[in-house]
DNA sequence: AATGTTAATGCAAACGATTGCAACAGGAAA
DNA sequence: TTTCCTGTTGCAATCGTTTGCATTAACATT
């Protein structure tokens, strides 16, 4: 009997009118039983959960979400206009992404991803706001989209940003400060004794144009060199591009503050490849403080962004906005992380 | 007009309906039309088209997708059944999920991202089946919900699993082959020099399990002894629980092998701490060649998944299902990397 | 007994797109 | 001129749930 029942109890319920007609009742009756309106007598109410329980039955949630015009689905998009292969694998997305999924399940909301590339497709951001599935979204990082983003939110409240925060933007965003985080990156490269620095990393992306900036304000201000040394962020690319600014640099660099923790490491396995003492000979910042940090040999000393308060910002903040609220923009405060690469 | 035009074009045009009464036809014409059916008069497509493009109006996926009885998405989840938190963040399963957004994205489906807590929540793959929201699904690890697994494979075709093969199992599984993997790298170990050797990592978990048994295989092949030291994913646990196993088989250990290239990172680090040579005291062989293991110091030795591949075959796979086609498991070689730390 | 009140349920119209079938126009064939 | 296609289009039902409104029954009030 068991088997049987079993049997029958796959998908012959598949709709509230099946299951109204089971139990005798009208399939209205069964969707507020279900929602758990008051309306309903309690005798029946429990029927009916008995068996949909016994039925295995679930409300499908795409009629759910025409009629009520909400979906339960978060949209999640990382936009990858500057290095367009694999940034997504990289560790800080995935990081956020990971705590974004446990925050918004927490919240009872489901989460679509996509990732996309904004020149093959200029109409990204709105094609995903405009497909309906979505009842609010996620961009993880501005990319170069910064004023595509600024129109779209004009028009669409519901949206959270990550990334860096500009006197005066209209979209709300979340992220570390950037340039305070750089200015102390190069403060503690000088401090630990560094005198002629570079920056590794892409400016482009404005993030790490912010890190820049605020790394050449500190170094301004302390009356100390810094220059630039432009690293795409995709790791196969990076290996080779800091080799050879380590082989052009040769000796007249002892300070080098990484845009990202990831290729603070690369950056210390070239070290290594040309015996370059770290700290002693070159000291190296990093920037994010992802688990890798921890790993390296020396282990890295970086600027912490906290990621887990960042991914709790951005939901709770959507949350407010999609309760018809206007939020303000949130900005977390980097912390240096001392470790022994600098 | 300009500002005026894009004023009204936002979201003035929102159903299909608007749009056919701006053209003058019918909604099904338009339904017709910008689905690219034939049937439509090559005037009054292009009439609707330029229409839509201009009103920037985008289908309702909700609508189409009950209409149509399929959503166009496809549910990626994650059972975290052995190490509840943050496996998420695990390198391996980002640098997967990575590979399957792109997979997907290129065949037209969009990716629905959910992470589940098995033990809370017994039911946790029939519910995301039987939502309605999602066309197949695609399971990234067998946790240790084998049996669960095996009973939905039984009646539902569009479903893939990352993980272990296992002889007459009925789901359609995607993965390494451990087991041999396992013995590769305790071959290597023994060529390597290492006579008395240890696994890190936590049997519980099919795949683990595969790994160790293929290592204890080679080990009594070639009349060698291997230890078990269990040991859990999670970063912060994990390395007390090295340093521990370190302390306890103190210089009774020459060979390594590591579950995971995250294991073998950290077990690097602690062998340092105790000024442990590598390889030259202990050798050293991690599993997965994550892009960390050629940054660790020294490079890591290890056993390579191809999880490009593997993506790939899984979404392969699962638009053949999805397509009603019954398919086999797709077993992949494991392949041995040899850097530096054995 | 007539009326008012409340609680519980049924009815039917939405939500927005798709699609089988019918209808229509225009032209070709007889 | 009539008949028959063929190519386009409109009509209306449908997908499964939700929800405003009407209805009913039961019970309290005068």
């Amino acid at each position: 009997m068991a088997k049987g029942d079993e049997r029958t109890a796959r998908g012959t319920v598949r709709t509230i009118t099946d299951l109204a007609r089971i139990a005798g009742v009208s399939p209205g009756t069964v969707s507020r039983a279900l929602a758990g309106k008051s309306l309903v007598n309690t005798k029946t109410r429990e029927k009916i959960e008995a068996i949909a329980r016994e039925h295995g039955f679930r409300p499908n949630q795409m009629a759910s979400g025409l009629r009520r015009q909400k979906t339960g689905v978060i949209g999640v998009v990382i936009p990858m206009g500057h290095d367009s292969r694999q940034q997504i694998s990289d560790g800080f997305f995935m990081t956020l992404l990971g705590f974004l999924a446990d925050e918004l399940t927490q919240e009872g909301y489901d989460l679509m991803l996509r990732r996309v590339v904004p020149g093959d497709d200029a109409d990204w951001l709105d094609r995903f706001i405009g497909s309906g599935m979505i009842d609010g979204v996620i961009v993880i990082g501005q990319s170069d989209q910064f004023a595509l983003i600024e129109d779209v939110a004009d028009g669409y409240l519901p949206m959270v940003v990550w990334g860096n925060h500009k006197e005066g933007q209209r979209h709300c965003v979340v992220g570390t400060d950037n340039r305070l985080g750089g200015r102390m990156a190069v403060e503690r490269l000088i401090a630990a004794g560094a005198r002629r620095l570079a920056f590794l990393g892409d400016t482009g992306p404005m993030e790490f144009a912010a890190r820049f900036a605020g790394a050449c304000d500190a170094a301004a201000r302390l009356g100390v060199e810094i220059i630039a040394l432009p690293t795409h962020l995709s790791p196969d690319r990076a290996s080779e591009e800091i080799a050879g600014h380590l082989a052009a640099t040769q000796g007249q660099v002892d300070g080098i503050f990484a845009a990202t923790d990831t290729l603070a490491a690369l950056c210390l396995t070239a070290l290594r490849e040309r015996d370059l003492a770290v700290p002693e000979t070159v000291r190296l910042v990093g920037f994010d403080d992802l688990p890798i940090a921890r790993q390296t040999a020396p282990p890295l000393t970086t600027i912490r962004q906290d990621i887990a308060a960042g991914a709790r910002g951005m939901v709770h903040l959507l949350l407010r906005r999609l309760a018809g609220e206007e939020t303000e923009s949130l900005v977390l405060p980097p912390q240096l992380v001392i470790r022994q690469s600098a």
